[in-house]
DNA sequence: ACAAGAAGTCTACAGCGTAGACATGAGGAG
DNA sequence: CTCCTCATGTCTACGCTGTAGACTTCTTGT
């Protein structure tokens, strides 16, 4: 029988790898809403900074995770009828595949580039429903922009309110209300009317009016 | 002859505001980019803890920031001729005055309703201009909805780039093209064409492309 | 003159990312 | 079989964050 070693320490746990590393941080921040190395380092039963001797920084293994959270992400085949209602469809699995992973939708944001393979298929899917739309190149790019733009910084918006932890959305709509509700109708005549129409507000609804505001702009300058 | 105290404590600065406060606080953001509470103590002159006499709470602190940050915002008049050209220079201006107050773009996302009477200001004028145009009740708050989701994540995203230590804005767009440009052409053809239109991606030409597409679907819309 | 309350200070706690030194195990070379 | 080397994991510690709670000091009303 092997010694029992004093600090049992290298068999009591497979070894890390970087994917397997990806898969519990991604766990992890889908369970408790936010993520930190040393929460990580807990839920992987090893010292927070084993995580390092397989990524640079925080912001190295980030950039894991959000290639490995858009892998999931199915585009539709390229040579679908309506190219319109691929974006539309593309555009909901996205905020669907952000939502899914709390944290993500910061990633997307320019402040990197997005070299990963699975983020630049989701590039490459979209840009070509916009080409196949008949956009040229600077309309099709500014586009892609636009929209990539729009979903992450909605969906950054919408986290925290899904993580709350009263009723979420709903309890979210009820203060919202109350706070427009509570506004002087005389000096705010027109956010005073917004209170009534609040409840009908849903971040999904909101989510898809905004982005057929932008589909339709586009599919019309294509049309042109 | 006033004896001088031990600890000089009380005299040697005026006495602290919450308007005083939040203005230092701008100041700072507006200097270092981001900010802490020990930092605006720093700056105040006074020990951390004192801020928390005059606001309950860091949040509190960054909700009177906002509409401090806001007050500079000039809504054009009402009765102006096109209330097209009118809303989009609000939003130019919107995303200017945020700009101005680093930090103060992701206040607005919605986790929490925003009472401020400047924020109500520029909410009212808005709304506004979108019943002027001709929108219905639901179409102009879903438009609303969506101009402020749009500017608001626009400006969270961008500021980081603004804040790089190196070129800013062109450092960034020529880290960008150089990531497209080593992109494999023949397996994302559509990324690497897009490397080639990059320089002329600038922040200020992908807003402005963005809201152009917002409002002329809600004028669009306006005008059936 | 003295009590009461406001305003500012101080210390401390729990959390964060991570640099740098150290311990431990596995694999290859002699 | 033994020794050396290197990869992997651990440990400690630093500077940073927001802020709770106790304490001190000054102002003000009676």
């Amino acid at each position: 029988m092997p010694a029992a070693p004093s600090t049992a320490r290298r068999r009591s746990r497979p070894p890390l790898t970087p994917a397997g590393i990806v898969q519990v941080a991604l766990d992890l921040a889908a369970e408790r809403g936010d993520f930190s190395m040393r929460a990580l380092g807990q839920k992987l039963g090893a010292d927070p900074m084993a995580v390092y001797r397989h990524f640079a920084d925080k912001n190295a293994l980030l950039d894991a995770m959000l290639d490995a959270a858009l892998a999931d992400f199915q585009p539709p085949g390229p040579d679908a009828a309506d190219p319109l209602a691929g974006l539309r469809r593309m555009s909901h699995d996205f905020r669907a595949a952000l939502l899914r992973h709390p944290g993500m939708a910061e990633r997307v944001a320019m402040n990197r580039p997005a070299t990963g393979p699975h983020t630049l298929e989701l590039a490459e899917a979209t840009l070509g429903k916009l080409f196949r739309l008949g956009l040229g190149a600077s309309d099709a790019i500014s586009g892609f922009e636009a929209l990539v733009q729009f979903i992450s910084g909605f969906v950054r918006a919408e986290e925290p309110v899904h993580a709350r932890d009263d009723g979420g959305e709903s309890a979210w709509l009820a203060e919202m209300q109350a706070a427009y509700s509570a506004v002087p109708a005389d000096r705010f005549p027109h956010v005073a009317r917004m209170a009534a129409q609040m409840p009908e507000q849903t971040l999904d609804r909101q989510f898809e009016y905004a982005i057929d505001l932008l589909l339709e702009s586009l599919a019309r300058r294509a049309r042109k």
